[in-house]
DNA sequence: CAGAGATCGAACCGATCGGTACGATCTCGG
DNA sequence: CCGAGATCGTACCGATCGGTTCGATCTCTG
């Protein structure tokens, strides 16, 4: 998007501001997405997380208004990247349906033995944050999820691929889960035997192309 | 177990007890479970949780020594409530393993359109709490669930029944968590087919009794 | 250089939190 | 009926919370 480009040829932008903000506003989102990731949205006040990303009170609270503020803009910075990531390493297995489902869960399984893994963020701000704006971040990051996942059933012909859709997106949920509290060891790996044992039943029923 | 029989035909009994402590102990724990389950274990503060039971502060105090030692409390009982319905919901369904596994998923279902659904209340817990004692409790509770779905897998022949009782259970939260956080409608269902598709596709691999 | 706007740092605010203390009241066993 | 223990209600405590305010820089633009 833009990055220095504060003003455009003398158009009638704002003022005429300084010291990049933009750039302000990306360290705290930054910083704030570790932090309030690792230790729970409640788990860390205002005033310390201002100490950890170098920041002032005020400056937090220009950019976002509120702490609710800020962490909807995290939550909505981190499901767009999440998505993209895994929806790519699906696109980077090549053609075959099966390889991306299989991509899709390798993924995940690297991202669970990871020592900061502490489950879905976005699930976890809905579990802890009852705002309906943090809830509704969270259902439309399952949304981007479900779209992935029933699009690899479609290109797999499965006979209902909305339906395989679902229960691969509770597959990918249920495993993160258990791996968060359950134990890391081998979830990715089981996960994704459990997803391809389904997409292969579902494409048996159903019509392969 | 007991209710009324504070003593046994004089036996040294601690002291000599009062307006049954164990009632109170069981009210709060009782409404404890229901106010901190809806609104969250940080939603809802010692006063007000006091003020809802119709109990003083020193009361619960006297009873759990810590909120974190309430919310422990309730955990435990709560996990042990459930699992237990659970696996009578399986024993219910009779000799065959597919029943019996229908039967649970179908129990999940029911509970997933309880308009006071939220979630798995101690996989909430173990996400807003970081306290050790509670992430155990939540472990243990996983423990039993994947002893009760590993008891299926093996009862059906699976090939490898601690495998697929590991992918049973990811479905099992997996459906909990697109239930809470997705939507319920057809979640119980769905995550039935595809756990019966699993369990078939297993026993089909290994050795069928 | 002058001024606008971003940032800092620290003080400050009211609210709420978990937990304690205490005197009054109640219930029951001996 | 008396005393032990459970309970109540309330006041209180220190800590922390999210959020505001303000004067002192700092940095860039015109």
């Amino acid at each position: 998007m833009h990055r220095t480009d504060r003003y455009h040829l003398g158009m009638p932008v704002p003022k005429g501001s300084t010291i990049d903000p933009e750039r302000t506003r990306a360290a705290i989102l930054e910083a704030a997405t570790t932090v309030l990731y690792e230790r729970g949205l409640d788990g860390v006040g205002v005033a310390e997380l201002c100490a950890l990303v170098g920041v002032s009170k005020e400056t937090l609270y220009r950019h976002f208004g509120t702490k609710d503020g800020l962490v909807e803009a995290m939550l909505r910075a981190r499901s767009e990247r999440v998505s993209r990531w895994l929806a790519e390493a699906a696109a980077a297995a090549g053609d075959d349906p099966h390889d991306q489902l299989a991509a899709v869960f390798d993924t995940l399984g690297e991202w669970y033995e990871d020592p900061a893994f502490r489950g879905c963020a976005m699930v976890n701000a809905a579990t802890q944050h009852h705002v309906e704006a943090v809830r509704a971040v969270t259902t439309r990051h399952l949304d981007r999820y479900l779209d992935l996942l029933t699009g690899i059933a479609e290109r797999a012909g499965a006979a209902d691929p909305p339906l395989l859709g679902r229960q691969l997106l509770m597959l990918v949920e249920g495993a993160t889960v258990v791996a968060a509290h359950h134990g890391t060891a081998g979830t990715g790996e089981q996960a994704r035997q459990a997803a391809l044992a389904l997409l292969s039943a579902a494409a048996r029923t159903g019509g392969g192309d």
